[in-house]
DNA sequence: ACCGATATTCTAGCGGTGCTATAATTTATA
DNA sequence: TATAAATTATAGCACCGCTAGAATATCGGT
């Protein structure tokens, strides 16, 4: 007996993460094709075939599934950057990142905007920052620490640029004909004046 | 007659201006106390003591209102800017502008989220993009030209660091704490490495 | 194989939204 | 002051997020 009852809330869980996924899934198709406000409880409960109180079962509010969205959106975008830092470790790791950061926010730009458009409840270092989000910024975190003594500003300001520059191209503010310099000149302002050389310079 | 006439059209002009200005006056004070998601078009109706399509006569859409409010925002840190700009003609401009920048995107918070959340209909460098946008834009600009050959890409790059900086602030990715080192690094990153000085250090 | 209990799902509806066709009213003109 | 024109309000549509309570399906024990 412990047995099945076992087995049927092993189907149980499978069932309702397998719906869970297909909320996600739709939510992010549609979010896509044609924007966040097509993103409707009553549309995905078609979807899934399923009724509206069962969205709010798994998610509580649509607020809920924007944000687990934004959750995956931040575990992805954190293995792509471990992707582009790891393979060019002999090269140019900021510029490698630089490329992958922007080539994700381009090439999902729903995903990008729900990562960032519902703002945190908590201040990003406190306990409670979803891991995804830690995980993601501590790609760009590696890309200077060592280097200079303040890492964690740079891996701020690093983040702030590619955010702004993604930002500002999606929402169409940047026109797309200079975009490979901009990404080029970023690099540069990053890669180089690292503290003590850039002190030097000035002559400090 | 036509004196008369004249002057009744002008009045019925300033109402209508005057209007105007109160719905965006009622639409900006309750976005930065309750946000944008309060500001709903019964409200705001309710608030000037006319009924909804009387906002529709004058914007067309709740979009449109918001619309409005984003050009005026784009006036008036273009104004902030070129003061910024001006008051530190012999200290350092890009640091004074960029500490105003960040003081109006922080101290008028819903106003700059709308700036930047309706996303352009057309890229920024046509002809119908709103001049209150240009002129913000050239305050930037002005702060590059002249000292590199790639101005224009140098004073985008410096909006997308400033816009990210304050956008991953307002969203509280950024801890406050560090806010004035993140502020002098970015002007370092930005005010030294000028293309000769840092390709010469290179040894390019 | 059936019953009672539990878990799951649906129906139906609430108060709110942006928006608008049409009616009512005010205003200006002759 | 009567008529034409501009202005404003009423009332309603289709849709939204969300939920109480009814209906249904599933489960465990006999």
């Amino acid at each position: 007996m412990k047995q099945a009852v076992n087995r049927i809330a092993e189907r149980k869980l499978r069932d309702r993460q397998a719906r869970r996924a297909q909320i996600i899934s739709a939510a992010r198709r549609i979010a896509e094709r044609e924007g966040w406000s097509s993103v409707t409880v009553r549309r995905l409960s078609d979807e899934i075939s399923y009724s509206q109180p069962v969205l709010y079962a798994h998610f509580g509010s649509r607020e809920g599934i924007l944000a687990a969205i934004a959750i995956d959106g931040f575990q992805e975008i954190g293995w792509a950057l471990e992707k582009a830092r790891k393979r060019a470790a002999r090269g140019n790791p900021v510029e490698s990142v630089a490329a992958a950061y922007l080539k994700f926010a381009a090439s999902s730009p729903a995903l990008y905007e729900v990562m960032f458009s519902l703002s945190l409840s908590v201040p990003f270092g406190h306990s409670a920052t979803p891991p995804e989000l830690r995980f993601a910024f501590s790609q760009l975190l590696a890309l200077f620490e060592g280097a200079s003594a303040k890492a964690e500003i740079l891996a701020e300001l690093f983040w702030a640029s590619l955010h702004g520059i993604a930002e500002l191209s999606r929402t169409k503010r940047f026109p797309p004909s200079r975009r490979k310099e901009r990404v080029r000149t970023i690099v540069e302002l990053f890669t180089f004046p690292r503290e003590e050389s850039a002190r030097a310079i000035r002559g400090r």
